[in-house]
DNA sequence: GTGCCTCCTG
DNA sequence: CAGGAGGCAC
């Protein structure tokens, strides 16, 4: 039974501190002024002793923090390398994509109308370099300009240093400058994989072709006579790129083999230096990859044949990232290679049998298998595309990314794609699409190769993210008269999003692909038609983006329930596709169902993650996790708030309502909690609320602490406390009071809660947040 | 009608 | 944490 007096009174206030992103809502910018200026008498009426009060109180309860600290930063170290695993995790996208290639090309045979479904599998390997929502992006915020301010003291950077001193010897560098050349020619090689969204170039090509194919017909459905001939001719395409692709994997498979012969000799000693007790901080932290390697080079040549191309250069970037991981400084032995260039077979040879003989003959080896894997790469992919695609019309802007595909590795690192942005530096037309560029995103990678920041990217989010900030009319959800919301004070804020996003792959070697799985990735200008990522600058912002939109889809919290649920056989029929499980990632099962589910939303043609495209459709694990974190700074938080703070987001009904949702649920757990100990304490026997504090080393706390931040590698801000004390007391004297009888008790409480609301820092609005806040 | 909230359930 | 129900405000 609904009670209205208190339930009108509060849902009154909440809404008034809402503003609502409903179609018809236009105007909440002025309901939101005058609430604003409503909440804030009432606040400092009511609330202003409260937060007095709470004030003193909370200093007490930091006694226990250092131990807590002490943890955190274990704990965040252990973070930061999960995180760093997830990535290595990944499937290496290049290859991934030549076995997907040549699976699908087997499997569509049968010339169904199937297009390109391997693109889901191709999400797993999903590479965004993050776009930062610079400062400037706060010009919103007029009310914070401090907002950019207050670095607080970083922490100590990660110390990988000392340790392992002794096992990062010569020998230990010889490797990593092997491991680290193999990947990097590889990555360089424009053709292999130059990263995920512009590049693979050459792979690209094949999937945008393919993908071309695939709308064609259903652009012209009607045409059947078309469709035939033009099955036949993909028929023929298909065999050819079957062959083509076959001809790549074994040249793989060759490539495989030389890095184990390497490997295994590698190990061997590995094993011998580890012997010697030498368990340093990175040889735990390696350690299963070490294993993993060990295991492999034992039984190497076994599984040599079956290797998936894709794990074995999984592995070698694996292998890379645990190598720069320990300091920056490699490479400058890169001279005198052409010597072994030519005698490479030899030198891998001499490696092979022996197993001290580190020093010269590593680096020389390294640089020998840097060239080799350059060229086969290159050639195999370049065969592929040029055959692939030379049959195929309107392909002639794509072509100039081949241009240059012979690159030298080595010196590519400086000017590995000079042509790239001949024409349009933000279009790239395939055939009747509109693609953005995927070197916008990756046009750095050279830069950020060699060390040197290229805000290439940066420059096409930054408008984005400007606008996006600036147009969405009055949603600041700050209540600058209640107890004034402390600033911004977690230590690991850092005001410059840029370095930091860019901090986060080891120095001497950038790659496009570390950057966190969660997904956090650019904002492209091109993101949707009209501006998929402007989102804010109307409420009736639901735009839909065009079949061709390439917005990125990566994998949402609540999707991988759904697919669970309905065991992915349902699919959209929008887009014809045809999905059998081996081909059709989860990922865009998923969307597809998503997509069918929110009736309103676009129809998305292109569910490829590679597509260059930054806005995600869903919200991703990582999502969650800040949005807990938010959690300690609103638990009110309005939509257009979420909008700004979620702004690699692409909103719709759906993923409003699901971070709602969230906060919905933290709010719930919240109350839970403190009802649950305010009875406790009434149990104990406390008779005044006063008696209760809430300190970091309260159980209230911990609890509360587990659910937002269970890793602990978030420092939670005073202020949270304050409001958690504030709530502990309502709930206590609400209970003393005899409140609880009524059903409606709780809501009176809320009304309070609801106005205690902090600003959120505006760290949180970057989409590399969760690094910028954790990485120290 | 829509958006948001709480409560309940699984 | 997601879904659904019930309710209120706009």
């Amino acid at each position: 039974m609904p009670d209205h007096d208190s339930t009108t009174l509060l849902t009154r206030q909440t809404k008034r501190r809402r503003v609502d992103i409903g179609v018809k809502r236009t105007v909440g910018s002025a309901i939101f002024t005058r609430a604003r200026e409503t909440l804030f008498d009432s606040m400092n009426q009511s609330h202003g002793p409260d937060q007095d009060g709470d004030c003193s109180l909370v200093g007490h309860g930091h006694g226990g923090t250092t131990s807590d600290g002490e943890k955190s930063n274990v704990l965040r170290k252990l973070l930061k390398r999960a995180n760093s695993y997830e990535d290595t995790i990944m499937p290496f996208p290049g290859a991934t994509i030549i076995s997907q290639l040549l699976k699908n090309n087997i499997g569509k045979n049968g010339g169904s109308d199937s297009g390109f479904q391997g693109s889901g599998a191709l999400s797993s390997g999903g590479s965004e370099i993050q776009a930062e929502d610079a400062c400037s992006n706060s010009s919103r915020d007029q009310d914070s300009p401090s907002d950019c301010l207050s670095p607080g003291p970083p922490l100590p950077p990660p110390s990988s240093s000392s340790s392992f001193g002794r096992l990062s010897d010569e020998h230990l560098r010889a490797k990593r400058a092997r491991v680290e050349n193999i990947i990097r020619g590889m990555s360089h090689s424009p053709h292999v994989r130059s990263n995920d969204h512009r590049g693979d170039t050459s792979h690209n090509t094949i999937y945008r072709e393919n993908k071309r194919k695939q709308r064609l017909p259903q652009q012209q459905h009607s045409f059947t006579q078309l469709v035939c001939s033009r099955q036949e001719q993909r028929q023929e395409e298909r065999r050819q790129l079957k062959l083509q692709l076959e001809d790549m994997q074994k040249q793989l498979r060759q490539l495989q083999e030389k890095f184990y012969q390497i490997y295994d000799s590698e190990t061997e000693e590995e094993e011998e230096n580890e012997e010697d007790g030498n368990l340093s901080e990175d040889s735990i932290r390696s350690d299963g990859l070490e294993e993993r390697h060990r295991d492999r080079g034992r039984h190497s040549h076994d599984e040599l044949s079956e290797l998936d191309p894709g794990l074995f250069l999984d592995r070698a970037r694996a292998l890379l990232r645990e190598q720069a991981l320990l300091d920056g400084d490699i490479e400058e032995d890169v001279d005198g290679r052409d010597e072994e260039e030519r005698n490479g077979e030899r030198v891998m040879k001499r490696r092979g049998g022996a197993a001290g003989g580190r020093g010269g003959g590593g680096r020389q080896l390294a640089e020998t298998l840097k060239q080799e894997l350059n060229c086969a790469v290159s050639q195999v992919v370049d065969t592929v595309v040029k055959g692939f695609s030379s049959p195929k019309q309107a392909v002639s802007h794509h072509h100039g990314c081949h241009s240059n595909t012979p690159a030298a590795p080595s010196s590519s690192s400086n000017s590995p794609t000079p042509n790239y942005h001949s024409s349009n530096p933000r279009l790239h037309c395939f055939g009747d699409v509109i693609v953005p560029s995927p070197l916008d995103s990756f046009g750095g990678l050279s830069g950020r190769l060699s060390g040197v920041p290229t805000p290439n990217d940066q420059t096409e989010a930054l408008p984005l993210v400007v606008r996006k900030s600036g147009g969405g009319g009055g949603g600041e959800n700050i209540n600058p008269s209640l107890p004034p919301p402390p600033p911004p004070h977690h230590p690991s804020l850092h005001p410059s999003p840029l370095t930091a996003s860019l901090g986060f792959s080891p120095p001497s070697f950038r790659h496009p692909f570390p950057l966190p799985l969660m997904g956090y990735p650019f904002q492209s200008p091109l993101g949707s038609h009209g501006g998929g990522a402007g989102y804010p600058p109307g409420p009736k912002d639901h735009h839909r983006s065009s079949p061709d939109s390439m917005d990125m889809t990566r994998e949402t919290v609540s999707l991988r329930t759904k697919m669970a649920a309905l065991g992915g056989g349902h699919l959209s029929h929008h887009h014809h596709r045809q999905s059998s499980p081996s081909q059709h990632g989860p990922e865009g099962l998923s969307l597809s169902l998503i997509k069918s589910e929110c009736g309103d939303l676009q129809d998305i043609a292109d569910i490829s993650p590679y597509s260059g495209s930054t806005i995600q459709e869903g919200l991703s694990p990582n999502h969650l996790k800040k949005a807990k974190l938010m959690f300690f700074y609103t638990r009110y938080p309005s939509s257009n708030m979420l909008k700004m703070y979620f702004s690699d987001v692409k909103f719709n009904r759906c993923i409003t309502s699901q971070l709602i949702k969230w906060f919905s649920n933290f709010r719930e757990f919240y109350y839970i909690q403190m009802e649950k100990f305010a009875r406790q304490a009434i149990n104990e026997g406390v008779t005044a609320s006063e008696e209760m504090t809430v300190g970091r080393d309260a159980e209230l706390f911990r609890a509360l602490n587990m659910h937002y931040n269970k890793a602990n590698d978030f420092e939670v801000p005073d202020r949270f406390l304050e409001v958690a004390q504030v709530t502990l007391r309502e709930f206590f004297n609400a209970i003393v009071a005899g409140k609880d009888a009524d059903p409606s008790w709780k809501k009176a409480i809320y009304k309070v809660i609801c106005k205690l609301d902090s600003e959120v820092p505006e760290v949180f609005k970057s989409p590399n947040c969760l690094q910028e806040l954790l990485h120290d």
